[in-house]
DNA sequence: TGGATTTGTAACTACGAACGTTACGAACTG
DNA sequence: CAGTTCGTAACGTTCGTAGTTACAAATCCA
C-alpha cells in the first residue's frame, strides 16, 4: 500500500478547488477542511503546481486554483503527481546472483507487478475530480 | 505503494520452495538466496504458514515446504497473506465534518480506490508461483 | 508608498514501520 | 542424548511522513 496520505489529501485539496469556481483558496482555508497544518498543504500544493494541476499566487487575495478544468483531472493524474515509486515494494537487498531464483525473481516479478499497477492506473483514470465534486454537491 | 519488501520476499521464498520438489528448505538456506537474515525469513514464513501456504517442521532435517501445489498459489494469495492494509493510503486525520467536501471526500474516494485495488488484485491472480518458477527454470 | 496578506521553503521534532541482529527455549531427528 | 532447526522475544538502526515554527519573497490594497 502507498502508506502516505498524500494521495488522499491531494484529492481532497483538488476537490475543494473544484468547488471554488476559480476563486483562489488559501492554504489556511484548505488546511481547515483537511484538518492539518497549512504548511503541509502548501508542500503538497507545490507538488501539484509542478505537475501542472494547480496555480498559486502569493500576496493579498492570493491562493491556489485549478490550472485546468476539473473534468480534465483524473485520479491517476493526482496519484502520479504526488506519489513516487510503485504500488508494490521490491526487494530491499539484491538477492544472491549465484542462485537461479535469486538471479531472476526480481525481474520476473517486476513484470507482473507492472501489469497489476497498470490495471489500477486504468481504473483511476476513469474518475475525475469533477466527478467527485459532483457527488459531494449531490450530498449537500 | 506498499513500501515494504514483504511481498517480494515472500514470492521469492515460495518460488524457492516450488523448486525444491517437496524437500524442506531451511531458513538459513533461503536467507542465503534472499540475502538477508534467517530470522527475517522465519518471521515471514510464520505468516505464510498461518495463511496455509507453507508448512514448517523444526528439528534436524526440518525446514519449510509448500502446503499445496505451486500451481494453486497465485500472487494475490501471497500479497493477501503478507501485506495488511490497502494499496493506497487514506487521510491521516479525519477531515473537518463542517465542510461538505471534508464530510464526504474520504468515503467517496474510498469507493474508487477499492475499485482500483480490485483491478490490481485480479491482475495478480493471473500468475501463480508455478508460473514464476517455470520462467526461472527456462532461464537456467 | 507602506502595511497586511499569502506563498515558498528551510529546519527541526515526533512518531511509527520495517529491517537486521542477538539470544534462547521448544520441537524434532538420528 | 546430541545436534539441528524453528518460533519468537527483545533491541537498535534507519527511513519516511506529518506536524510545527520561522522567515524571506511576492503581491495586493488603502
Amino acid at each position: 500500500m502507498t502508506q502516505s496520505s498524500r494521495f488522499a489529501t491531494a484529492v481532497h485539496i483538488l476537490t475543494l478547488l473544484a468547488g471554488a469556481d476559480d476563486e483562489p483558496l488559501t492554504s489556511d482555508y484548505v488546511a481547515g477542511s483537511v484538518n492539518t497544518n497549512p504548511v503541509v498543504i502548501r508542500r503538497l500544493l507545490g507538488v501539484l503546481v509542478k505537475a501542472g494541476l494547480v496555480t498559486s499566487t502569493p500576496g493579498g487575495a492570493g491562493g491556489s486554483r485549478l490550472a485546468r478544468d476539473a473534468r480534465k483531472i483524473t485520479l491517476f493524474d493526482v496519484y502520479d503527481a504526488v506519489e513516487s515509486g510503485g504500488l508494490f515494494g521490491t526487494h530491499s537487498q539484491r538477492p544472491n546472483p549465484k542462485c537461479p531464483v535469486g538471479r531472476n525473481i526480481a525481474e520476473l516479478l517486476a513484470r507482473r507487478v507492472e501489469t497489476a499497477e497498470s490495471a489500477a492506473a486504468a481504473s483511476l483514470r476513469k474518475t475525475t475530480v469533477a466527478d467527485l465534486f459532483g457527488e459531494v454537491k449531490k450530498r449537500t
